[in-house]
This record gives C-alpha cells, sequence and structure tokens, in this order.
DNA sequence: ATCACTTACGGGTGACGTAAAAATC
DNA sequence: GATTTTTACGTCACCCGTAAGTGAT
C-alpha cells in the first residue's frame, strides 16, 4: 500500500506544478521530492511523469493518480476531525432547549448525573434543534411537546408559568392573575434570550414594546431603577429568588403555561437511560 | 497525517478482534500491534480503546475512526487499479467493431501506425461500442454509420460486399451476382462471429438455415468437405485469399454492401489525428 | 550564472523483532 | 500452563539532508 507521505508529495508537486517550490512548501529539499516521484512510478509499475530535461510534468496517468491521492488526504483529514469530535461527545452532555427555564433547573440535576462529564447547553429555535439532535450535536433537546417519532425518545420533564413581574406602584400589582389583554399596550423590559417565550407574547401583546436586554444580570440591574414591567416565570422564581421590590403576577391565559419534554434518540437511550428514568 | 501502515493495523485488529490474531494475519509479532494502537492513541490525542487486562476492544471512538480506515484503505485500493488501468489505456488502442471485417482491413494498419502499442480488437453490438467509447474502453469504434453527434469524430474508412461462396456445381456458380432472394431457402455454413451480417442474412433469407462455427479455421475445414454454400466478402478474399474450389459471387442486393466509419471521442482526436489523417 | 531535476552518500528516526514480564483464564 | 497484552532493548530499513552533477534558459 502506497505510504501517505508519497501522498503528500505528489499532491504539493501538483499543486505546485514544479519539484523545487513544492519542496519549499513542504519544508523538505528538491532531492527528497525526486526520489518520493520516482518511488510512486515503482510502487504503481506505471509511469506517471513526462521527464524533460529540466521540468517534470504530470501525464495522464500521473493526473489520476493525483487526484485520487487529493481525495484520500481530504479523507484523512475528515477521518482527524470526525474521531476528535465523537471523542469529545463522548465526555460531554449537550442538551439544547427551546427555552432557558428547563435548562435553569435542569443543569444541576445533569452535572450530578453525569459525573466525570461536561455539561454544555445552548438553546436554538426547534428546527435547529431537531436537526441538531439528529446529527448528533445534541444528546439530547427539550421541546414543548413530546416527539411521537419511531426514532425518538420522549418524557416529560417540567413546566413553567409566565408571570409578569411588577413594581408594587402597578395597577395589577396585587392581583392575583393578569391577562395578556390586560397588559397588551404596555412596555416590558425583557432578556433576549428567552426563546420559545418571544414569539407568544408578541403574539399576545401586538401593542406593547419589548425593551431587549442581553444577559439576565443586566436586565435586573436596569429594572431596579425602572418601574417597566418585566417577565418572570414559577422556574426563575424557585432557582434565582424573587425579584426585589416586585410582585410576579402569574398570567392566566392558556399559552402562558408551558410544558416542557426532554427528547433523545432511541438510538442514544440506553446511555442516557439513568438519566431519563430519575426524571419521574 | 497518520502513516498508512497504521490504518491496516487498525482495520486488521478491528477484523480479527484480537492484537495475536491481527499479527499473525499481517505477518507480525504482537508487541508491534501493541506499539501501533498506541501510536494511534497518540496521534488523534485520543482514546480508542477500552483495556482489560487480558483484552482489547475498540471504544466508539475506535469504531469511527477503524470505518474510516476501511474507507481510505479501500480508496487506495481503488486508486492502484485505476492507476494502473488507466495506464494500460495509454499503452494499447482498443477498437471495438460492429463486423469483422474491417478490423481484417484495419488491423495491420494500426500497428504500422501505432509502433510501440499494442492493438486489441474486440466485437460487439452498437449499444456496447457506444457505451464503451464513451467510458474509454475503447480509443475507437467501427459503425455502419457516422456519428453526427458534438462529442464524436467520424470518418469513412472502407466498405464491405457480401458475397455467396459457392461450390462449382452450385446452380448459381457461374452468375455475376446473386440476390438473397434467390438464395432464401438454402442452408448456410457461417461463422458465428460476423457482427452485423448476422441480423442481415437472417432478415433477407428468412427460410435459411445457418449452421454456425465458431472462428474461420473450422468454417474452411468443414466448408472444403461440404457442398453447402457459405459467406465471404470482398474484404475477406483480399486479406484471407479465395477459398479453394469455390466461387464467390456478389449478391446484388444494396444491403449486402456495407459503409464502414470509424467513431472516436472528439476529446480524444488529438492523439488519433495521425491515424485519421491517413485513413483517406 | 541560475534554475530544475537527478544521482550518490551518510545519518538518524522509527518500525519491527526478540525476549521477558504481568495478568487472566 | 496457555493466552493476551504490555514493556524493554537491539537492529535494520528508509526517509531525509548535503553535496555534486547534468542540461536548459
Amino acid at each position: 500500500m502506497i505510504d501517505t507521505y508519497l501522498l503528500e508529495h505528489l499532491v504539493a508537486f501538483k499543486k505546485h506544478r514544479t519539484l523545487s517550490e513544492a519542496a519549499q512548501a513542504l519544508h523538505l529539499t528538491q532531492p527528497t521530492l525526486t526520489r518520493s516521484m520516482h518511488k510512486l512510478e515503482e510502487e504503481f509499475g506505471v509511469k506517471l511523469f513526462e521527464r524533460e530535461k529540466k521540468r517534470l510534468y504530470l501525464n495522464e496517468t500521473g493526473k489520476v493518480a493525483a487526484e485520487y491521492a487529493e481525495n484520500i488526504l481530504r479523507m484523512q483529514e475528515t477521518m482527524e476531525e470526525q474521531v476528535r469530535l465523537t471523542d469529545r461527545r463522548h465526555k460531554t452532555i449537550a442538551v439544547g432547549s427551546c427555552a432557558p427555564g428547563p435548562l435553569l433547573e435542569l443543569t444541576p440535576k445533569l452535572t450530578a448525573a453525569f459525573t466525570q462529564m461536561a455539561i454544555s447547553t445552548e438553546m436554538a429555535d426547534e428546527q435547529s434543534l431537531l436537526t441538531g439532535l439528529n446529527n448528533k450535536t445534541y444528546q439530547m433537546i427539550i421541546l414543548t411537546h413530546p416527539l411521537e417519532d419511531e426514532l425518538y425518545y420522549s418524557k416529560h420533564c417540567g413546566s413553567e408559568q409566565l408571570c409578569a413581574c411588577l413594581v408594587s406602584e402597578h395597577k395589577y400589582a396585587y392581583e392575583n392573575s393578569v391577562t395578556f389583554a390586560q397588559m397588551n399596550g404596555e412596555s416590558f423590559l425583557m432578556v433576549s434570550e428567552v426563546g420559545i417565550w418571544d414569539a407568544i407574547v408578541r403574539k399576545h401583546m401586538p401593542q406593547s414594546k419589548f425593551l431587549l436586554l442581553s444577559g439576565s444580570e443586566s436586565l435586573i440591574e436596569v429594572a431596579d431603577t425602572s418601574s417597566l414591567p418585566t417577565f418572570s416565570t414559577d422556574l426563575s422564581i424557585r432557582i434565582l429568588g424573587m425579584r426585589r421590590h416586585r410582585f410576579s403576577i402569574p398570567f392566566a391565559d392558556e399559552d402562558a403555561h408551558m410544558d416542557f419534554y426532554c427528547i433523545c434518540l432511541k438510538s442514544e437511550y440506553q446511555h442516557l437511560a439513568k438519566w431519563f428514568k430519575q426524571l419521574s
């Protein structure tokens, strides 16, 4: 079988058209490449070059060989990439979610369940999550509905209730609940990374403006000095705590309550069985 | 880049499941393979195996690597095949023809025109000839008509006149010509490798029987002891000589005269220009 | 004189074998 | 004791560099 270095020398010669330039590019000397080209001809038992006294050309056969060499080397590179990638995959659990709430709740549980493994979480729209699950960018994804397809395993993993987070001066601050209709038209402070909630609030409160802040830290800081309503959820309150000087009033609308489902490929289920069982 | 021998060792281990058996298969010793497997892990910078004291297993990452290795080696093999094949193609002129006559006439000219090259000739039906020309199995083909397509270059390269080859006792033995109609119903001795002529005689003499012999030598031998008519052509007579004790009477029918065209791919024309020019 | 390839020779890396150890069955 | 992997050490092949040579520009 042809040695890899010979293929590298060959493609370098094809690319640079002369042995001396190819040698430079490879950080080798000309004589080395001369020898390699002869060795290639010897191993194939076939002429690959036309030799004029001063110049060396690939003949038709040589061109065929060089093209194959390119493909083989390309394949070697993707091999290295893929091997390193699958190795990383076996050392990290990547979870994609359509909303931040479930990640807040589940990440601590994940780190406890998969000691030795790194946990990486990410938010994306449903389409990206699905393709990512299929190409194993994610081991698990979190959606607002189960997937009934034969390929997937789905399990309910929690729910979230959207609340309006109001200063005490707000007219609804002491209600038991509010509705989207009641709040429609008010301007909200909102973090930009809220996933699927973004579409819901924009749909039900089309008259409202949403002032986006990136990161909940900056939101909290701004909210402390502002009387504008913000959003919170039962999950965010349970995990991050209550917001200072504000009351969280749940939205009564049906769409303000969301169920979440944790989903993996059936083919990967065995590795994750322990996790799903403790998700009761 | 990973050395080829490491890939070979890896696929051998995947195939034989144990280092010792793989070593046997490769005509190497166990320690060599141990070293190779460690070297692979080192070069990828990744664990590829699960080690129990007595046994070595590929882990998930290792399986991925081994599959890539298999593909790469397969590609190397096809590379060697294809390189040797294209080399042979450049050393031989392969000509396909729809009838034997033109080959009889042209082969000596080909060997004279392409000194240093081997000439290989073959008969096939038009469809096979065309696909063979397109995939470069043939450098040239001979058909009964030119190809007007942009892809091909065609040139008239001779013609052939079919004759009935009759013993002197035959009633038409002294005629200047015969017709298919006159001979229809008579049984002919015929070689099986006559290409397109086979269809013609069967079409115009549907009442006749054709007793097939393989190879013109056996035909001549049998014909010497038989009074059954056979076929000959002007070409066969000019090149192989007259048949003993027989008269060749040309068929007067239009279909008994055939023109031949030598055809190559336009993309290959430059290599064959000298040949086509002397075909005047 | 310079450039491009070839030939000849010497050195050092590394692929392989031998030998032996460790561990399991 | 047999089998399998691992470790240690010596050797030989071969890949590369240096130096010198041949033509062509």
